[in-house]
DNA sequence: TGACATTAGTTTCATCTGTAACTAGCTGAG
DNA sequence: CTCAGCTAGTTACAGATGAAACTAATGTCA
């Protein structure tokens, strides 16, 4: 890349006054984010046809075996729309079904049909795979820290971003 | 939450045949990036009246002063549809204008206008506190060890995403 | 010089997303 | 019992997004 920059001087570090954007976290966060959901997301479309959504709701259904739509947006954050439009698609592909809950009628269990749980048994060891890949070298001790403070700005964000569920990954 | 959940047994730790998608890294960084974009979101839209995409770019103008379309993309990791929406935007609000490269005639040159740079001026503190409080009474330490990190993960990360331009924040 | 490939940037189009409005069903105060 | 308010989930709508097609200009190679 041949920059065109001339006129600002580079800013001196830590001043108030300019921002170095390949250095702002909100920023940083959003782009390995953004890698990480596209990296996956193609390997869930080439595979398996299904999207990141359609994803999450599958892990979590793996995981805990029946769940509401509501619970699989609380857990997976994402908007109840996301969910609702990912489940019918599932649906529509024989991945999951729907059992009347008949104790409170306006919600459905979802949860995985046997080829729906093939599924499931197929992506998981490629998303472990993925991320060992991607972490790979990393010391053990550095990623630990990595995560715990990702959970602190992971829990301050949801605060910040003034709560409800939503995002993609 | 009351989780409806029963079937599986908590998978035990480090097994190849579950996963716990609130501990899957892509997954995290999307939920961090994502809250991120829409607590900043929120400031730079009521604010100011402009998206990230808009922000990404005066945030590159104020750093670099004077750039093409495609330096601003490479620079803000955007898609260069996104990068031409978001500066036609802030021209039509007087944030930003145009000069055309004599020397190529295909691209031109985006700047700051006055009022760019007065909003730029506004923004920028806001935008430094809004990630000092975020960070607010993490060690040092940590957080250093956290964006080495990061920066390994993102340098990976656009690989394993296929190279070009995207992204939020 | 002249054609073919390449690049900057815009536009079109199909898709995805969230907000808001809506339906259906539950709950609790009176 | 009942009605107002709340919750689960869907749908309609409007805005954002990226891939692909397109325009205009430059580069290249014979």
């Amino acid at each position: 890349m041949k920059l065109m920059s001339t006129q600002p001087e580079p800013p001196p570090p830590g001043d108030e006054t300019t921002l170095r954007l390949e250095q702002f976290l909100p920023y940083r966060l959003n782009v390995v984010g953004h890698f990480a959901s596209r990296a996956l997301g193609r390997i869930y479309s080439e595979r398996f046809g299904i999207g990141i959504p359609e994803w999450r709701v599958i892990a979590q259904l793996g995981e805990f075996g029946k769940l509401t739509s509501r619970d699989i947006g609380e857990l997976s954050q994402m908007h109840k729309t996301k969910v609702s439009r990912a489940v019918s698609e599932l649906e529509k592909r024989g991945l999951t079904s729907r059992s009347e809950n008949r104790e409170d009628r306006r919600e459905a269990f979802i949860s995985l049909t046997p080829r729906g749980s093939r599924t499931y048994a197929e992506i998981v060891p490629l998303a472990l795979a993925f991320q060992a890949r991607w972490t790979e070298g990393l010391p053990a001790d550095e990623l630990r820290v990595f995560e715990r403070v990702l959970s602190i700005l992971t829990e301050r964000g949801r605060h910040l971003a003034g709560g409800y569920h939503e995002s993609e990954g």
